[in-house]
DNA sequence: CTTGAGCTTCCAGCCACTGGAAGGACTATC
DNA sequence: GATAGTCCTTCCAGTGGCTGGAAGCTCAAG
């Protein structure tokens, strides 16, 4: 398929999947007219690859994750390794949106609307999370 | 404090947190010497926004959120409408985030390892999502 | 065979930082 | 009090990740 039907089932606009081939994120075949081809498979590659970028995923990693998703030999320990290490920052990125969404859920519902810092609860959630 | 110490403090570098002062998302005092000086309730802040921007909100967005976490008028209807847009966003970034954590963890634990698209359960991960 | 949409490349600009230079301010040691 | 080293300031330039627009080729419809 051409490059818009592409963009139409991944939700990612043409100029942005051309942009992912320019840097070697996802090659396109090239059909007779110099067009380029997409399969339903590079399809799911460019859902996945918008869906990890939306979620915080530098496009470095989006390509750790993506050669994850494509790579033969998934058995290999390395890779095993760094699909531990996205697991978890992924369970890290679930965590800290949970406590913002605690976090913004209790400042419409519960707080009164006065100055910020009497609110321990407020406190504790803006306070906590990744100090490094 | 110093930015260096609510660098320390936020996790953010002094370079961000200049930045977002200079597109005046989070404004400083200054001391008499000319350095800007932090309160803790700043810094409180600095960590929100350092959790929402790696949680891919944009800047404005972010801003959005903030000023709903400053806000002394949070019983407004249009401020309330913004949290829950913003709520509505962040459970589906969870939703998507542990979607994207299934995939993963199914192509690290279940998955043999030839080619894609024979797995059904890849197929329905990588094909569902935001498809607008 | 023209019209219009969709494709191509290329170049420029924007957003969100990030690095580096040049210089002033603070702290510690001699 | 001079010196060194670290931290702060501003400013300007560069980078990553797109995004808009121009110029031109291709294709399907009328």
């Amino acid at each position: 398929m051409n490059i818009g039907s592409a963009a139409e089932k991944s939700g990612l606009p043409p100029k942005t999947i051309r942009y992912y081939e320019e840097i070697g994120l996802l090659k396109a075949d090239r059909a007779e007219n110099g067009y380029r081809d997409y399969s339903m498979p590079d399809v799911h590659r460019l859902r996945f690859l918008k869906r990890s970028r939306s979620l915080g995923f530098s496009v470095e990693e989006c390509r750790q994750l993506l050669s994850l998703y494509g790579d033969k030999e998934r058995e290999s320990a390395d890779v095993k390794a760094i699909a531990q290490t996205k697991l978890a920052e992924i369970d890290r990125k679930i965590a800290e949106l949970a406590s913002l969404r605690d976090l913004l859920s209790h400042l419409v519902h519960n707080c009164h609307g006065d100055d910020r810092p009497d609110c321990p609860i407020i406190d504790g959630l803006a306070g906590s999370g990744t100090v490094q």
